[in-house]
RNA sequence: GGAGAGGUGGCCGAGCUGGUCGAAGGCGCACGCCUGGAAAGCGUGUAGGUGCCAAAAGUGCCUCGAGGGUUCGAAUCCCUCCCUCUCCGCCA
């Protein structure tokens, strides 16, 4: 969410980044919404003062007749309170629906653009393989050695589910512990976390569990939502807290499940394990100082850069334009891995500055040291490795004319035989 | 799941027979004195959010887990919920 007040003194800003996003949010619906609810706060405060000023005088022993109709003005103002709040507390509660979904400012140098055609590709690292036969894709390699049961996922939990076997069990496990390492190489603190988080740490983060186009599932009954992504629970790990200067940054690993429940993606690469419901992955979180987020946000991308040149699968880095970052990101890079079944790049990685933009709704502040006040962290995420499309980049880019699939050094697995 | 105890400022911890409490004391931190320098010691200061004000100063409002209630007045009394701890039960 971004500040009420950066809204209202950079409306022009703040309008025209909404054009470029490609969205529809009716500020002027919002900024009347501010305007009611800071003239009812307003009154909320003079009318708390009064009463404030009457309980305050009748601290000592008074005569009956003092007391009596400071009583009663404290009853009369009582109720008028009451009226008044409830008319504040329904222009606030407007006003933080509009307010929540104003996107976060964009990066200057993020490119410009509708969707995904037109983001900017900065770099290609590694050849993509050359075969002098066929290459399957990841759906017949797996079927054909046995790596996978979607017929089973879908009988057992519907489309889209799937059960990995045999040596794809080894390999899920594998690339987690080899993604785990480097991020504890990198100096980060990893983490296993819930599958599960509450609702609010979710809009906090900025993601919307309610809604016909949400992508979270709701667990009934409760207020709690299968996690998306690590980056939910590792960021609300922190909510509510007010760090120490000299801890930051914090670096955090998680491991978790993913579960998104796709609406509106139907049909749209369906094929395989390239969009499930579920999926296992290893998160990258930060929170820094305002100062040091863009050159985290380097280092992060660099680290994702490791993760794959290590396990040697060609890809590409692209900028995210403005019309396909989400709504709490300030600059996002995605890592694309080269997917010979689909004869294209395939994102594997994401790695967003969301800067104060999560921080605000959830929360998390630090203090400077010797300085007055507080200041909101910046939050960044990105993905270590997300297994499901890791695999199918390792599977496809693996593949030999014998049926065999030969495997990275670094995860220090045999090389996959055919049946 | 059952019984009990508890959730207070960056941290620890008093207050909880309602008003003098945004809150003792300590730690930490900042500044100063002391010192050749440091430690110790001494002194002073130190919660967050938000509004008014050009800003500072000042000042209003809110916050003692969350929400509601009683009252002129709630950290303190009542109710609901969440969380933590101890014991018991159950279980991997």
């Amino acid at each position: 969410m971004l500040d009420m007040r950066d809204i209202r003194e950079r409306q022009d800003e703040v309008r025209e980044n909404i054009r470029n996003r490609g969205m529809e949010i009716d500020l002027d619906a919002l900024l009347a919404a501010d305007e009611d609810a800071r003239r009812l706060r307003g009154e909320l405060d003079e009318i708390r003062r009064r009463r404030n000023e009457i309980s305050g005088s009748m601290k000592g022993p008074m005569k009956p007749e003092e007391r009596a109709p400071l009583v009663e003005e404290g009853r009369q103002l009582k109720e008028r309170e009451a009226e008044v709040e409830e008319r504040y507390r329904a222009a606030d509660e407007l006003r933080r629906s509009l307010q929540s979904q104003v996107p976060n400012f964009t990066h200057p140098d993020a490119p410009l653009g509708r969707d995904d055609m037109e983001n900017k590709e900065l770099r290609v690292v590694g050849e993509p393989p050359r075969f002098d036969f066929k290459p399957l894709d990841h759906v017949d390699l797996m079927e054909r050695l046995d790596l996978v049961d979607f017929e089973g996922g879908a009988k057992v939990a519907g489309q889209k589910f799937y059960y990995l076997k045999n040596e794809a069990v080894l390999l899920e496990l594998a690339l987690m512990q080899f993604a785990s390492r480097i991020l504890r190489e990198e100096g980060f603190t990893m983490f296993i976390t819930p599958d599960l988080a509450r609702r609010d740490i979710l809009d906090g983060i900025g993601f919307n569990p309610r809604g016909e186009s949400t992508q979270i599932y709701n667990i009934e009954n409760s207020d709690l939502c299968l996690v998306a992504t690590a980056e939910i629970t590792l960021g609300g790990l922190l909510s509510g807290e007010i760090i120490e200067e000299e801890r930051l940054p914090l670096l955090y690993g998680g491991i978790s499940h993913c579960f998104r429940t796709e609406a509106g993606s139907a049909g749209r690469e369906s094929r395989g394990l390239y969009r499930v419901h579920q999926f296992s992955k290893v998160e990258m979180f930060a929170f820094t100082r305002p100062e040091d987020s863009a050159e985290m946000h380097d280092r992060m991308v660099s680290i994702e850069e490791r993760i794959y040149t290590e396990l040697g699968i060609p890809y590409r880095v692209v900028d995210i334009c403005t019309g396909d970052l989400g709504a709490p990101a300030y600059r996002k890079f995605d890592l694309e891995a080269w997917m010979p079944g689909r004869e294209r790049w395939g994102e594997i990685t994401s790695t967003s500055n969301c800067t104060d933009y999560q921080a605000r709704r959830l929360d998390i502040r630090y203090k400077e040291k010797g300085a007055k006040g507080t200041r909101l962290v910046h939050m960044l995420n990105g993905t270590a490795i997300a297994l499901s499309r890791a695999m199918i980049a390792l599977l496809e880019n693996g593949q030999r004319a014998d049926g065999s699939i030969s495997l990275p050094k670094c995860l220090g697995l045999a090389d996959i035989q055919p049946r």
